[in-house]
DNA sequence: GTCTATACATCGATAGAC
DNA sequence: GTCTATCGATGTATAGAC
């Protein structure tokens, strides 16, 4: 076989595998891991059921590709909090413009929304998955926050990590009440009211 | 047939029923409901597959019948906020005797975790539920905190519920990425250094 | 490598004896 | 009312042709 047909031939499985992946992810996200089934995800991907299990073994496996396929890569920008973007702007501004980049991302896309569905509801079971979600992204935007809480001593914040734990936390729990659990329906709440409560509280005014 | 008989009868249909309900409570709360059979919960129940069909219709009917019931009696003592018992402390007392105990509970009673990831991952394909959630344990909790607040104008609060929300949602995410997405592994955290954090944000100090 | 066809277990749900 | 036995559908996974 020449060099350029195995090229082919190599470029032609990766399709594949990415087919599979999306049309893996489509179906694990829609209706969890029981609740997916790998002919479903065959006829998703448009391949049949047995060159799913030749690219990824098993059910569980495909499973675990998946997920770490959107803690890596999808998602990675939806909870991506640089702060070269914000520069040139006020503390206050600053984590104005995060949470409400956090709430707005999480509102719209449903894709975050079924991603934490499943990696919460699937956390006993598949607690590898669990902390890769955790490494991937929770730490990044805790980590990254807290150092530009530090990097701005005058806002004189004693404990940055367990501020930022608790802004990141008003902020899920926020959309995980109102949007995910259709909190909005039964208790509605404007998010501005919500962010500037959270900022009021932790940049406290000059005058008191 | 006598009417001791009938309620004999009655009754011992009746433990039928709440033993088939715990059954029921396991399954779904280790495997999820995707995850659980009739089989095995017939098994659990020490009843046949059979009985559990005469008694809860079908497999959704049973799951929501298990729903209920543990937002309804099972978890209702685990979010008990009575202002009663702190009657006589001072609102910082308060406010940290809340957070402690509702954390505690949490990473004490698995039960909780279990259905708190149940819950949410199931909150897309079972609205009613998430609905029923928010309506009998998430809402009751966030507006008698609220009402304390309210009820205490020397702490000067402008926006009491969203400051409650604050709080609430700080402690959950806290219970979710250490507890139940094992991030205590990652990036631990001491839970007194966020009541703590989080006590101070709301309680003002004095002197500033 | 990818397909069709199939093996074998388990699923939700019910019929019929008692 | 509760059981055993069973139905048809669907589940994961694989064998074998190409």
């Amino acid at each position: 076989m020449s060099k350029t047909k195995q090229n082919l031939e190599r470029s032609k499985s990766a399709e594949k595998s990415r087919a599979i992946l999306k049309g893996a992810m489509e179906e694990f996200l829609k209706h969890g891991y029981a609740g997916s089934s790998m002919d479903k995800v065959a006829k998703a991907s448009g391949v049949s059921k047995a060159t799913v299990y030749s690219h990824f073994g098993d059910k569980e496996s495909l499973f675990n590709a998946v997920i770490h396929d959107l803690a890596q890569d999808r998602l990675k920008a939806s909870i991506d909090v640089q702060q070269s973007q914000f520069s040139g702007q006020s503390p206050r501004e600053v984590l104005s413009a995060i949470a409400t980049k956090m709430i707005t991302n999480a509102t719209q896309d449903s894709v975050v929304q079924d991603f934490m569905r499943i990696i919460i509801g699937e956390s006993g079971r598949f607690p590898e998955l669990a902390k890769a979600y955790v490494n991937n992204l929770a730490k990044p935007v805790i980590e990254t926050s807290t150092q530009y809480l530090k990097d701005h001593p005058e806002l004189e914040i004693k404990d940055p990590e367990a501020t930022v734990r608790i802004m990141i936390g008003s902020l899920v729990y926020f959309i995980v009440l109102q949007e995910m659990m259709h909190g909005k329906d039964i208790m509605p709440l404007e998010s501005d009211r919500l962010i500037n409560t959270l900022v009021n509280l932790i940049i406290k005014d000059q005058d008191c």
